[in-house]
DNA sequence: TGCTTGAATGACAGCGCTGTCAACGGCCGC
DNA sequence: GCGGCCGTTGACAGCGCTGTCATTCAAGCA
């Protein structure tokens, strides 16, 4: 890049000036407003003008400023999201959703990542609402006071996915963690199991809530009340499934089904018992959490619970799109349940009639 | 959200009007100058009104705009980055080390998806130029001719990523996908393997060099030049890894080593074999590429080719964090070659000394 | 004392674009 | 034949912030 040429009016310190509307109009032949019609509302101008912009903009590989643009016209077109991570493919179903329904109508989606930690999704969304989007969609019911507060005075949409609370900052599409968890530990003492346990990893508000319903689903069946259960603070993997099934199973060898807080750590579990030649499911069930890709074409498949990722941002998107185009109103309903399902597969014993 | 108050200055569609830096200079009883200073530079500013600014902020929940600062500024803050997949566990950590490098930094990661294509990647590489960033990460080297004259005009850092090529438009990081390939047809062949097929999917430009190094390699060695090739244009997944290996085992069932574009694919063949009774490494070996965290822990453990992607993502934001801040000036190396390496695990049979 | 000096603060313009309203001209109907 | 109307086009201001330069004032020095 050429440089030494800062100083100049209109050089810019990236180097060379990009090229602006102003360029654009100028090569045409037209007024600057002309031009931004051209582009904006072709219906607006007559086809011979049109035609000369769009010719203009072709030579001069003009792209528009966006940031210019969101702010004379107040409309960023943008979409905040917040997940707790990248890597558990979970949110890339999530994410996926996202994209597909705001790319095609010409959302952008800013996406942060918070880690599963609480500060780190505070500081995303203030970020995030610095870019003044039209809408936030966080994953999550957990916010901070402050990050709360942000979001309530930011004065866009805000929906807070992938649970329920009785408390929304202004809509929810979800599911409750607590009852889809009690539901997978009804479905293993259903199948017969009596010694259930439990790895989670990381160790959230939402897996705390997990874990909630699964001991109070167990305790309600009056099966054992010692609580084992392996966690782990770092993120979710097979390798950590692995490690945590192993103490699990040193600690507790009398173990006989376990509950995964995901389908990675369910992947990891089948695998250190296949290496230590227990036999699944007939020694020991093991069932995971929101049966991603893998689960159905594993040996022996997995069983898991259900949860309706993709469709709740698709929901997510969708009333987002309703509010921004209508008349900002809040759907009636502002605390959507989407629920799950148990998914039985090998990994688990079918469902004794005896009980 | 009270409406029916538009078309009062000051009121945006989207309801109250967000509080500004001006509204915060008001309060402060400063200018807005000097309430700017006192936020971006606070050591020009005396301590008090520093303090009263502050305060200000916090009781107005204000947050700077950041379209209005990168406009007036001509500094975004933000970093443009491409990746083809979000599913796909490799861009999960190469995505990591974009924002461990540049959130610390106060910069943002701007990323759009591919999904594989050229055509939208060509468009996601226009709509994050029109967010003017201050630096472009691209994975891969196959842009199509109007986004690489985009990228180039562009007037900011270039980096592309995963590959290397001959002709980089700025920066080039990466490996030889094709010399990978290679090496791991080499390995399997020097573990007396002779019948080799591979599997890949999607088929992107990458991938067809991977084949063309994997073919080059079979045939250096003289083996059987039928092409065993079993593929899909759509997403890679544990199911398509089955299911592509179903196909390749009924079309050639003395296939006895398989070499797959990526791990997933990798653990579909491994549980398809399992559940077809073949015995992994003894009657099929199989070998994956990238070697993301599930292969080691997998049982039998997944062999596979490691690629620097962390690494590489890091040494992108380190140049381009280098550029940014000095003159400007390229790195003197515009082509950094990070390498490969074979992962020998127990789903491929040690190297035999005979040959 | 009168001057320079520098730190602290403010005034002003402008980043690139769009909303708004005014201006223009051709066409219609009476 | 003329006013009114609509379809086009342009002028202008301003979105919220920052770069730049001017201004102020106290301290320092001969």
């Amino acid at each position: 890049m050429g440089d030494g040429v800062s100083g100049h009016d209109g050089e810019t310190r990236a180097g060379r000036r990009r090229t602006t509307l102003l360029d654009v109009a100028t090569r045409a032949g037209v007024s600057e407003v002309t031009a931004s019609r051209a582009l904006r509302r072709p219906e607006m101008v007559s086809a011979e003008l049109r035609h000369r912009v769009e010719a203009a903009v072709r030579e001069l590989a003009y792209i528009p400023n966006r940031l210019a643009s969101a702010l004379a016209s107040a409309r960023t077109r943008t979409i905040g999201a917040v997940v707790p991570s990248f890597t558990n493919g979970v949110f890339a179903d999530y994410l996926r959703a996202l994209h597909d329904a705001f790319l095609p109508r010409g959302f952008q989606v800013l996406v942060l990542n918070s880690r599963y930690s609480d500060a780190e999704e505070e500081r995303a969304i203030a970020t995030l609402l610095g870019n003044h989007p039209e809408a936030m969609i966080v994953a999550g019911i957990d916010q901070t006071p402050r990050a709360r507060r942000l979001l309530e005075e930011s004065g866009v949409p805000v929906i807070q996915t992938m649970e329920l609370t009785e408390n929304p900052i202004d809509v929810n599409i979800g599911l409750s963690q607590y009852d889809a968890a009690a539901a997978a530990a009804d479905y293993l003492i259903a199948s017969g199991h009596r010694r259930i346990a439990n790895i989670t990893a990381p160790v959230d508000a939402r897996a705390a809530r997990r874990l909630d319903g699964f001991f109070a689903a167990v305790a309600r069946s009056g099966l054992t009340m010692e609580r084992m259960v392996a966690t782990d603070e770092g993120p979710a993997s097979v390798t950590v499934g692995r490690r945590l099934f192993a103490e699990l199973i040193t600690r507790w060898p009398d173990v006989d089904a376990v509950f995964c807080g995901n389908d990675y750590l369910a992947l990891g579990c089948l695998f250190e018992c296949e290496r230590r030649g227990i036999k699944v499911p007939a020694d020991m069930a093991i069932i995971g959490f929101n049966d991603v890709e893998f689960c159905a074409s594993a040996f022996p498949s997995l069983s898991s619970v259900a949860t309706p990722r993709y469709e709740m941002a698709r929901r997510a998107s969708e009333i987002v799109l309703e509010i921004i185009r209508g008349s900002g109103d809040r759907p009636t309903q502002r605390r959507i349940d989407l629920g799950y399902r148990i998914m039985p597969r090998d990994s688990t014993r079918p469902i004794s009639v005896l009980s």
